[in-house]
Formats: structure tokens, sequence, C-alpha cells
DNA sequence: CACAGATTGGCAACCGGTTGACAGGCTCGT
DNA sequence: ACGAGCCTGTCAACCGGTTGCCAATCTGTG
């Protein structure tokens, strides 16, 4: 009679902590283990007894210790997300599609930041690893060998860049790109600025890299500015070397530097879109409330939540990952965009 | 020599798992539990001893698994935060305090997401009660039962809702809503319309009431229009309402609800803030660079974040709250008001 | 009716830490 | 020289589950 601590002799008194599988157990009169399988190895049992401890579960309000759990197998149910700044808003929709997907699956969702910083990115990850099944890496500013380390200890996801074994997902740029230089061309713009957001940014690379490779097909020019901060600052801070730079359009790293420039823009009583054309990159939450609102090359960042999500856990679960959904970009017309002058 | 299954006998051979107190103990010659008080009860050992397990654990990259300590101790050093709407931009910034915190720590963020249903908000907070210190509760639509119930089991603390007995923190809503007043007052508005949010939203009635108190104050007269969607879907539908009631003022439950009904004023030929004024609440991320931009009464949600994270785990921690921080809202006048017509 | 094989449930070890109790060795005072 | 008391490190139990292995019981068959 090994009475653990819950017991509180005759009275039934109130419970000292939460119910476990050694109360139960006690009241249907079965070993823990018995309950254990009960619980998590249908048909191990006999239907009566698997049915009783149910009930009885059920009556006591019975929750399993995740972390009790977790010991012995190694599995958490949780997924660890790291963003490099949580407040922008371009994450929103791509949390609120990882946590959706891992709720729904069973799974837990820690969430952290690494404020644009690759060491604390590091350190937090390892922090992390302990606590997770799988880890969501968002724009991640690591290198290719710290992320092959991690990958090594649990199931790594990459969002927005492409490291060789490692399983991820980069919605495909092309198309929302070609279709915003089809529209300049055929407004007339011929030189194009490009504002490139960190130097660390290998998203900022590929949105560079392609622009340039879609302007030289259609014949226009491309000028690089920047790197610049991703935020409304940076955006605003650029305003005087793309008017330098003679460009009649502007595509910008990402939607909040694009803002930033138009509210630039305003203030130092440049035109949008009749001065300069503007045209930012995501889609993000406020860029159709922007004055004028803003003409984008939309991220499907819901989507690419889900798909993180889904494949990092089928690869915690099942070994593999899971099927691979493309995901592309999209050019949303709204009306930051107009002929050049002259 | 109970060996146990880290050991790979002579050659050092590639650990399996990560490295437990068990090896850093066999490689610094002590036992586990000596190596447990040398990293977690300074000065309990001779400072020799205590210095060479150190060394040893650093050298090998050792790192506690923060779910085996929690299973003795009952502390996971975990804080959980559950949001109605994890899109919701008001949230963000409250989102970063709490994380900046947490982590500053030394804890790591859980994040759920209750859909803005009571139900899976109690069922959520239940599953997650036992891998957290404390739970953060924003805006929450559970009644003050649920809420008492789950403060038994773990420290909780609750932001824009007010629970007597449970530890939280409400900006205070009367300078902001005053000043507001004052301005609309003095630019000759009379009738004013509330736009109300949902209607188990505890905070919605307090900005409401508190409105209908300041607006008799000044001789001013209020309508209550909605209840509706704290989303722009509902402050756009709510427009047509607005007009109706004659109102030559709203002031929206929050930034997203006014953003939309600007957007249904742009759609419908209303003119802001020519042919009606409109305020809104928090001043959440692009409630400038709206047009017209929105004037609104900020909510300092970065410091509500601080605020919650700091004394809940000063709660969880010391037992007690920690000290409280005054927060209050602050109006902030920007283009979306002006004098009525007539 | 005996016995093989399948069912069913329990024992005990284990996951990786923490911590109360305790033993051996030291230091120190007298 | 001897005992009190301190310092240091170890032992073992515990947190709440999971799971390999085994024993007892039940079932079916010849």
């Amino acid at each position: 009679m090994t009475e653990r601590q819950n017991g509180t002799g005759t009275s039934a008194g109130r419970a000292r902590g939460p119910v476990t599988i050694y109360d139960v157990a006690r009241l249907s009169g079965v070993s823990p283990s018995t309950v254990s399988r009960a619980l998590n190895n249908p048909g191990r049992l006999s239907a009566d007894t698997e049915k009783r401890i149910r009930e009885v579960a059920d009556a006591v309000g019975y929750r399993l210790n995740p972390m009790a759990r977790a010991l012995p197998t190694g599995r958490t149910h949780t997924v660890g997300l790291i963003l490099s700044d949580i407040t922008n808003p371009v994450y929103f929709d791509l949390v609120r599609g990882v946590e959706r997907v891992a709720a729904g699956r069973g799974y837990i969702l820690i969430l952290a930041e690494s404020q644009e910083s690759a060491d604390l990115e590091n350190e937090t990850a390892q922090r992390l690893l302990a606590s997770v099944d799988g880890l969501v890496l968002v724009a991640t500013r690591l290198d290719n060998a710290d992320i092959r380390a991690l990958a090594e200890r649990k199931p790594l996801f990459v969002v927005n860049r492409k490291v060789r074994g490692i399983p991820g997902v980069v919605p495909d740029v092309v198309p929302g790109i070609r279709a915003a230089l089809d529209h300049l061309a055929e407004q007339g713009h011929r030189s194009i600025a490009y504002l490139a957001g960190p130097s660390g940014s290998w998203m900022s690379r590929l949105r560079g890299r392609t622009l340039a490779a879609a302007a030289g097909e259609r014949g226009m020019t491309i000028v690089e500015i920047g790197p610049g901060e991703p935020t409304l600052q940076g955006g605003q801070a650029a305003l005087q070397s793309i008017r330098d730079s003679g460009a009649t359009a502007v595509l910008a790293y990402n939607d909040l530097m694009a803002t930033g420039l138009l509210k630039a823009c305003r203030d130092g009583g440049v035109r949008v879109p009749e001065e300069l054309s503007v045209i930012g990159f995501d889609d993000i939450f406020g860029s159709d409330f922007t004055s004028p609102p803003l003409t984008t090359i939309r991220t499907p960042l819901g989507l690419v939540g889900d798909e993180a999500a889904r494949r990092l856990i089928a690869a915690v679960e099942k070994g593999e990952e899971g099927r691979r959904t493309p995901l592309a970009t999209e050019f949303v017309l709204r009306g930051s965009t107009a002929p050049p002058r002259g």
C-alpha cells in the first residue's frame, strides 16, 4: 500500500493537486499501468475494464500531465515557433495558422522572439529544444551550419529560407514579381528601384535576385537601395536615396517598408502614385487602408503557417514530411502605382 | 554501477540523446544529486567541487530538461497566454511585452487562441494548466466562476477585465474618454454614437458605461449601436445604424471597428470627418495610416503585457503580486474628427 | 479432460531531475 | 586527546506517467 501523497485518508477532503492516474487506478480498483493502457492503448484491455476506467477518469476529471508523459516518451506534444519580431504584422496570420493546426492536432504552441539577432535565436532554439517535438524557424538569421545542427536534434521546419536537406517552405515569389513588373512595364516604367531589407535576410536577397532577373527579361533596369531595416522607419529613411536614383517606381522588400516610404513621401511632398509608384510585398494587415491603398505582392501567410505546422507534425509523428502544398505569391493591384510623369 | 542508457562504453561514440546530469556526474566523478546541487544551490557544495562540476557541465554543453525539473517541483517556468483572436493587431504589442518579460526571467511563453468562444477558452485553459506556472487571460469570455475556479489551481492574471480577488490590470479608460469628449464638445458635437463590441465583452461594457457617464457630465447624449463583432467587418456593418441614429460623431469600441467604419464611409460616400467624426480605441498598428488618419484613444498595450507578465511571475515566485503600475489611456488627435456640419 | 494459445492485468524499471536525511571527515575548543 | 558541531557529498524516494515482460486466467480444441 504505497499510498501516494494524494490519499487524504477516509474523508474525501479536497484533493491536494490534480487528479493522477494513481487516483483513477485506486478508484477503479486497477493498477496505474492499466489506467495508462485504458486511456491510450485502446483494445489492449477488455472492453469492460477499459470502459469502466474511462468512466471513472471522466467522472473525476482526470487530465494527463503532458510533462510526465514527455519524460519517458520524449514526446512533448509541443511545437516551438521562433520569430525575429513578434510585432511584425507579417507574422500574425502565420502564427494563427500554426496555432490552429497545432491545437487541432493536440499540440501546444510555444512562441519565442529572436529580436533579429542570430545569437539570441540560436540560444533560444537551444533553450527550447528539450521542450518541443519540433521547431519552426521563420525568416531565420541562423547560418546553414547552425540550422543543420539543430535539425539533428529535433525535426525542424524552415519558413522563407531554403536550406538543402531541411524541410521548409518558401512561397514562390516569381508569379507575383512577374505580374508586378508586367504591370509597371505596361504603365511605361523603365527604371525600378528595389528597396532591400536587412543584409542578412535570405528572403530579401531572393526577392532582389528574382526581381533583377525578371526586369532583365523585360528590358527594365533595377537599382538596389539599401539594405535597410524591414520596418516603417527603414522605409521612411530610404526616400532620399530612391529619389536620387532616378527610378520612377519602387518595389519594397515588404509592406512595412513600403508603408514607411508612403509616409515619407507624404511628409516630403512627393505625390504617390503620380510622382513615384510604390509596390509592397506580403499584403499585411493594414496595407489596404494606407493612403493611397498599397499595391502589393501578396504572400499567403496563413497557408504558410498551416503548411509549416502540418508538415512539421507529420515529420514528428510519422517520421516523414507530409505532402507539400505549392504556395505562390500574387499581385494585388491597388492605388499606389500609376504611369510615370513625362 | 547503474550505468544508465547513455553510457556508450569505452569509445566516446556519439551521445544518444541530450547530455543529462548523469553524464556530468560521471564525467566529474560525483553523484547526480551533487551535480544538481552544484548547478542550482550555489554555496551548498565546496567551492572547488562546484567549480569543477560547472566546468564539466559547460564543456559538454549540459542543458537541464525543464520537464524533468517540473515533475518533482511542480514549477514549469512557463507562462500561458490565452487570446481570443491572435490576428487582432491589438494584441501584438501585448504579446511582445509578455514574451520579453518572460524570456528575460527565464520563462517560456505558451500561446493559445480561444477563437472568441468561452467553451474553447475554458477547455484550452484546462489543457494548459498542467504545463504552466500561471496563465494570462486577455479580454476573457469566461464568467467569474470559471475564472475563480482556474485561479484556485494556478496563479492567474486577467487583462482588460476586473474580477474581485483575482489580480489583473485594466488600463484606466477615463482620461482618454474624457479628453475625447472634451475635444468633440469643443467642436460642437452634441449627439455621439457608441459603436459597441461583442455583447459578452466586459471591456466593451466598461467603455460604454464610462462614455455614457462622461457624456452626461458634458450634457451630451449617447446612443449605443451594436453589439457587433470587434472586427473590420463589424465596423463596416454598422454604418447604416449610425447614420440612422443622427449622431454626428462615433466612438468605436476599438480601432478595428473604427477602421471598418471608415472604409464603409468611403464606399458609401460619407465624408469623414466632414459628415461624420470617427474616434477609435487602442491605437493599434495601422491606425495612423488610415485615410484620414484615425483619431483614437490609445491603450498602452506593450506596458500592459509587461505588467501582466511581471506580476504573474511575481505571484508564481514570491506568492505575492508585484507592485502595480498605473496604466492609463490617452487621447490621440489625428484626422478623423471635425466640427459637425450646419 | 488436458493442454496450447490467447487475453488480461500487474510488476517494476525508466525518463531526468530535486531534496530530505544522513554518514564520514574535518576543524576547533578545552 | 576527545567530543561537538560543521562541512561536504551520497543515498534513496519521489514527481506522473509508459512499457517490456511475465503470470494468471480464460478460451477453444482434440
